[in-house]
DNA sequence: CCTTGACCTTCCAGTAACAGGAACCCCTAT
DNA sequence: ATAGGGGTTCCTGTTACTGGAAGGTCAAGG
């Protein structure tokens, strides 16, 4: 199968696919003209992968799952360290953004959004004397 | 004042202050010797962007941020169609990682985290045929 | 006077994960 | 023969810095 195709069915981007391969997460053949072909087990590879970018694995997490994935003596506990550390990650982004979230959202609606200049929003983003 | 202290009063590394001058956010002066030489204003303006930054504002916003709170002919409309458009990206991210978190906490805790291949997380992640 | 150490300077490279675009090849249909 | 819609590689740019090398400056101590 062709990139255009192997894009479709896995919904990533022909640019992206070709990056994964740059960076060795997949090796597909090359037909004699020098296309890529894609066999069943990539197209599976770039599935999981969507996947796991999906919920915010990094690349390098990626590499790691996706070895363990097709390392069928693994023990579950390293794939849960990977995915609890992304976890807490998370959770850590949301605690800041949601932190984020309550001042501006609070400095928005304190601000009259008309041509007059006050506004609360640089009030509060200037130095406190 | 050396960019050494202005970086302690600022809470920004020095590396950083470099950067936003070069970027054209600042203009310091220079001393005979060729150190910066940080003025009130720009320990103001420091701040300003430092409290910007950890609101999530990029350096682009924090540009016309900057701009606006200079110009006190602004009309607050402007500032608060800004920052309301971060407060929808953020709220955008805020959405999307909890779906993460969500899906993430759910396998992690179905996975046993021992020495056995089954794992939850994996199959999460395995392309359903 | 010399050295040591803490500053400061510029410049270059690298980060994450691609996206955009140029220049060019291949295949099929008209 | 040509037009189009694939495909290929290679190079650059993105965001907001961070790390490090090579070297200038300054105050204090021996």
């Amino acid at each position: 199968m062709n990139i255009g195709q192997t894009a479709k069915q896995t919904g990533l981007p022909a640019k992206t696919i070709r990056y994964y391969e740059e960076i060795d997460l997949i090796a597909p053949h090359r037909d004699a003209n020098g296309y890529r072909a894609f066999s069943e087990a990539d197209l599976h590879k770039l599935t999981f992968l969507a996947r796991a970018r999906a919920l915010g694995f990094t690349i390098e997490d990626c590499r790691t799952l996706l070895a363990l994935w097709e390392d069928t003596t693994r023990a579950s506990a390293d794939v849960k360290r990977i995915a609890g550390e992304h976890l807490a990650t998370i959770e850590q982004k949301l605690t800041e953004l949601q932190a984020m979230h309550a001042t501006l959202s609070t400095l928005v609606a304190s601000c009259a959004g008309d041509d007059r200049p006050e506004c609360p929003i640089l009030d509060g983003l200037e130095p406190l004397t």
